[in-house]
DNA sequence: ATGTATATTGAAAATGTGTTCAGTGTCAAG
DNA sequence: CTTGACACTGAACACATTTTCAATATACAT
């Protein structure tokens, strides 16, 4: 894709900060008085410009007809990322053996296996966090993280069963020794080695809703 | 809200068609034309009434310059939740006077309406939350918004544009006082009333890969 | 130096487009 | 029967908007 020109990137620029503000395309005297041109023809210029280098097309003769394509984003909307279906459950029932129980989910929630960071084969889940034991790792009561299941390394998020209750915690183990796992929160303190440490899956996302 | 008559839902259905397959709003004339009226007055009487009802809204005098602010539903429920594909406009230029990066959307994400928080016809948008001014809120840098234009009200979270870059603060307003930005980092100062306080949406939601 | 792309002004032509005024006809409710 | 909401026709008006023709000036590669 060819480059653009500083005054055709601006122009390019207003034209879909203008969509994604308004709604709709500006006019082309819109976009003129917004730089400050006097002829419209300043902007007919750059439109041309525009055009020919593959950025927009328009429709000739209608108002604020406008199309993106600037090829970068936008034009695949088919050709999108998977989207999986991940169950959310509230606090787990103990004895979460081996997955999925869909009478067990509070909600649902749906996203593309790229932002979620988790693999489509792999049964992954969500789970609404409750707590504040990871307020340090920007991870607070009523967030939703989106854990898969697998073997931890060094340092990530887990989701852990502890005393028939699932807490986010971080997974910390050092060479010969046992692992353990760590609160970020400094008035929680640090989980010695549990006998029975069953962990759930590694928290591969955070989402909260505002 | 109050119920349609057949022809206005036409009417309506069509605008929608015509702005998800051409990306512009039609103009009245096209509408006629569509409908085979021979009068554009036609158009303009559902216009009214959809206008009245609360469906849409639009800007006088101004061509193609629709809003639809109430979708009547007709979006087939596939599965449960509607996903919607949002694009995120990454890291703003720093300096731009519109502030809109070049290619526009360096990524997307899909998520559900209903954790994301958003309406299905808003235009929602993402942004990679770039440095630390809202770490107080839980949101850190390089975790991505989901935003959503609109209207603030005292509190949220709101992406506004301030020095021709876009920055995540909290949007404060009290009764007979201009509203003002609030940083959540001790570290930043307050921002006083900006002359040039352009809201660009209200932060619905937080996702953040772990 | 010469050509080509960019960036702009200025004026005018040609439509596109929203809007209004004045009617006709239907249909259901009061 | 009358009233009122709805669904339209027809014609005209006033701008909004795109588009074209004619020029000027700068920068940059050939």
């Amino acid at each position: 894709m060819k480059d653009l020109t500083t005054r055709q990137h601006e122009i390019l620029g207003f034209i879909q900060l203008h969509f994604r503000q308004e709604n709709f395309w500006p006019s082309i005297r819109e976009i003129q008085t917004h730089f400050g041109f006097r002829s419209t023809n300043a902007v007919m210029g750059h439109l041309r410009a525009l055009e020919r280098k593959g950025y927009i097309s328009r429709v000739a003769g209608q108002a604020r007809a406008f199309r993106v394509t600037y090829d970068d984003g936008e034009t695949p909307p088919e050709g999108s990322a998977e989207v999986i279906d991940i169950p959310i459950y509230g606090h787990i029932a103990a004895g979460y053996p081996d997955g999925v129980e869909t009478g067990g989910a509070i909600g649902r929630l749906q996203i593309d296996v790229d932002t979620a960071g988790v693999r489509r084969n792999r049964r992954a889940f969500a789970l609404k966090v409750r707590g504040e034991s990871m307020i340090g790792a920007g991870i607070f009561d009523g967030d939703i993280v989106i854990v898969e299941p697998g073997l931890p390394k060094h340092g990530d998020i887990v989701a852990a069963l502890i005393d028939g209750e699932t807490t986010l915690k971080r997974f910390m183990q050092k060479p010969n020794h046992p692992p353990y796992l760590k609160a970020e929160n400094p008035d929680y303190p640090e989980l010695n080695p549990v006998s029975e440490l069953v962990i759930q899956g590694i928290a591969k996302a955070v989402v909260r809703s505002l």
